[in-house]
DNA sequence: CTGACACTTCAAGTGCACTTGAAGTCAAGG
DNA sequence: CCTTGACTTCAAGTGCACTTGAAGTGTCAG
């Protein structure tokens, strides 16, 4: 096993797409070394960033958030356990939001949606408060506040 | 107050977009009647559709699985509140589902994120055996099978 | 040396959910 | 009658996250 990964094994294993690969470095989310003849490496730790990347769609954030988050991992060395979870911290809010919405989406099933109040002016997911933090490229105002 | 709703005005009470209307009036999952002029006429029990459209879009659905929930409704009649709780009974497993795995994302942070686990041998985020009740355009693999 | 296959860049295409713009029509007030 | 604003259709554009295709180069087994 070779200490550093061609795309296609870094592909192979994280589950992501070559180009996918490629497209996340050319919008600056991970680099890569080259041969001499120009073929990317990749060190192992890249297959924990790109992770962090999945990870981080998964939550529901945009590439160029995930960019952001990136952009604060210390530069100087390899990143440690440590970093990784200084940086999913703030996932944690997000993905609490995002439940709790989505539980109160669930406790309004057929009350709210089977009622008359969606003219807004009682039905209480009209103003529910939260922000949403979910991609979410539909019309929203039942629901409250765009993408965020 | 008229009995029936001009695109602005249905707009301005739902908070779509009259282009936005349109689309889905091209899409077939509103319709509207024409006056003889050729301007779009509404019912107000259109308003409680719309609203469901929006809501189902936050659940997760995709406007081609809008359509086909809507197409399930009565057509001799005006859908009473029964007939919206019909459809929306089946949002409640996918909100499940959807909190289930965000649960399980939140409460791997720091875990796998920050281990060496995700070579994808033995990480448990590897193979919830969930499907992702959420339109994800991104990557996946970790955390497994994609958009449905 | 010859295939086969992995890799390279760059441009264009895809899918979803719309939005925007052009060019024209309709409705109501002054 | 004139203007203003809401409406109409149709075509094209947008944003995101990629994917696909073309044309060419590199790597390696036999």
């Amino acid at each position: 096993m070779h200490e550093e990964l061609a795309i296609g094994e870094l592909a192979r294993r994280s589950g992501v797409a070559a180009s996918a690969l490629r497209f996340y470095e050319e919008r600056g989310l991970i680099h890569s070394l080259r041969t001499a003849s120009g073929h990317r490496r990749y060190p192992r730790a890249m297959l924990r960033r790109v992770a962090f990347i999945v990870f981080a769609q998964r939550v529901g954030l945009t590439l160029e958030e995930i960019g952001a988050e990136l952009a604060r991992l210390p530069r100087d060395r390899v990143p440690q356990k440590a970093d990784w979870q200084r940086l999913s911290a703030s996932w944690r809010q997000r993905i609490d939001e995002r439940i709790a919405e989505l539980e109160q989406l669930r406790d309004s099933l057929g009350e709210c949606i089977g009622c008359g109040c969606l003219s807004m002016k009682q039905c209480r997911l009209v103003n529910p408060g939260d922000r949403l933090g979910e991609r979410a490229s539909g019309p929203v105002r039942w629901l409250q506040g765009r993408r965020s």
